[in-house]
DNA sequence: TTCTATTGTATCGGTTAGATACAATAATAC
DNA sequence: GTATTATTGTATCTAACCGATACAATAGAA
């Protein structure tokens, strides 16, 4: 394996991280990219440091495009994670053995680290996930079928999810999670995967009609024996 | 001048900082508690440091205890601030000299640091404010009285608040805000501190009633000329 | 042509909020 | 004692909104 150079201690804000919740929406499902640290068997959360000379908002921005080769997102803060016990040097260790790295116990990346967390919605379409050379693959995976995650990432993503929640009637949602055109069972469905509970059709449709944000094109005919849904897009801003 | 103690760099996680927006209302208006520097004219949140050993939660907790005084509340995070630009030799230096060190210009306390904002309701009235040896005084400031406050602990202040506005039909905000007994009227000012508008107070009365979260007592009788409101308290839970 | 599943919309009932009205005070003025 | 005043507690009307229900309008299969 090639050795890769692990990060300069010097370089980074020392005790701080980073870690990135990416929700996408597969046309059915809501998932999140997950990367997998190589041979080891590690899963965990897109994440990094904070350079010196970089705004937090900037490194959270590069490191994801950096992980997982996705850019041009909009990611939003939603905790920080600072308990002591934030460290497990047994994986990290695994990690950098896995690259010819030996570490002694006190080097820097096996400290205690506070992170702080970021969520953002993608259009699962339109990315192609690039793993870096750290992991040896990145991934979507499904909320109810997520590995396990490496310390409190899978708190990370219960707390993205609910600010996500939270955040749903003011955010467009589907604005991210959707393609450029949409029926309103696309719509819908988005947000029963959000919300994980369904949601009555008729009240659905009028409420989301109501907010006068959609636009109305052309009938979508998908070749099923049934009448065909009208295709939306949102309102340009 | 005391000369005190500058926090020693290697008892801390370095570049990293907490602040705290902590609210009371005193009966008409919501307030905020600033401390000033002594002799510096410069004026800030109550904040700190986060100890090597100490969950990011505590020393928020004890630091806001050891600042101000006040002990046993419930602290919530709001968000990070983590831009580069936050650090302000001159204003760091001018509170350091105040107390005879004269520190240099790569000394830690004027890097950069990334600080965590937790904001918290108490109880006006409970509270003895007691600055710490760096305080010359700590006190409570409307929130359109505010002195100028360092770095972006104003933009602190308003994402707090705005965090509260959007919290306060779950939190039951009048419980750390109000004496144990008050009157709905009591309770409307706090709301409409908060949301900084005027409600309807018919349709208050009414909203709050329907929570059936208050217990009504007594009558309180002012010594004005017209019916006596009547006192209420929280339900026990 | 009939049948089936799905979509778009209208309608009914219940809940909630703003607006308005009004009776019930507590103290004052007379 | 009686009238006056400001405030409080509550009821009522209307508009907005949501769940539930009903139903017509399809697109394609049978």
């Amino acid at each position: 394996m090639k050795k890769i150079v692990l990060p300069k201690k010097e370089d980074f804000i020392p005790h701080l991280a980073y870690d990135a919740v990416i929700f996408g929406f597969n046309g059915t499902e809501l998932k999140i990219v997950v990367l997998e640290y190589q041979k080891t068997n590690h899963f965990a959360l897109p994440g990094g440091f904070v350079r010196h000379n970089q705004n937090l908002d900037e490194a959270v921005y590069q490191g994801v495009q950096n992980r997982t080769g996705i850019s041009d997102i909009q990611l939003e803060q939603c905790h920080t994670f600072g308990h002591q016990n934030r460290r497990d040097i047994k994986v990290l260790k695994d990690i950098c053995e896995v690259h010819d790295h030996q570490i002694s116990d006190d080097h820097w990346l096996l400290g205690r680290f506070i992170s702080v967390c970021y969520y953002a919605l993608i259009n699962f379409e339109d990315v192609t996930l690039e793993p870096d050379e750290l992991s040896d693959s990145v991934g979507w995976y499904g909320l109810d079928e997520l590995p396990e995650l490496m310390l409190d990432h899978k708190d990370m993503v219960s707390k993205a999810l609910e600010v996500l929640q939270k955040n749903i009637d003011e955010k467009l949602v589907g604005m991210n999670l959707l393609p450029e055109k949409f029926t309103m069972k696309d719509l819908q469905n988005v947000y029963e995967s959000i919300l994980q509970k369904k949601l009555v059709r008729t009240a659905f449709q009028r409420k989301i009609l109501a907010k006068d944000i959609l636009v109305r094109h052309e009938k979508k005919y998908t070749g099923k024996a049934h009448k065909a849904p009208y295709l939306y897009s949102f309102k340009p801003v």
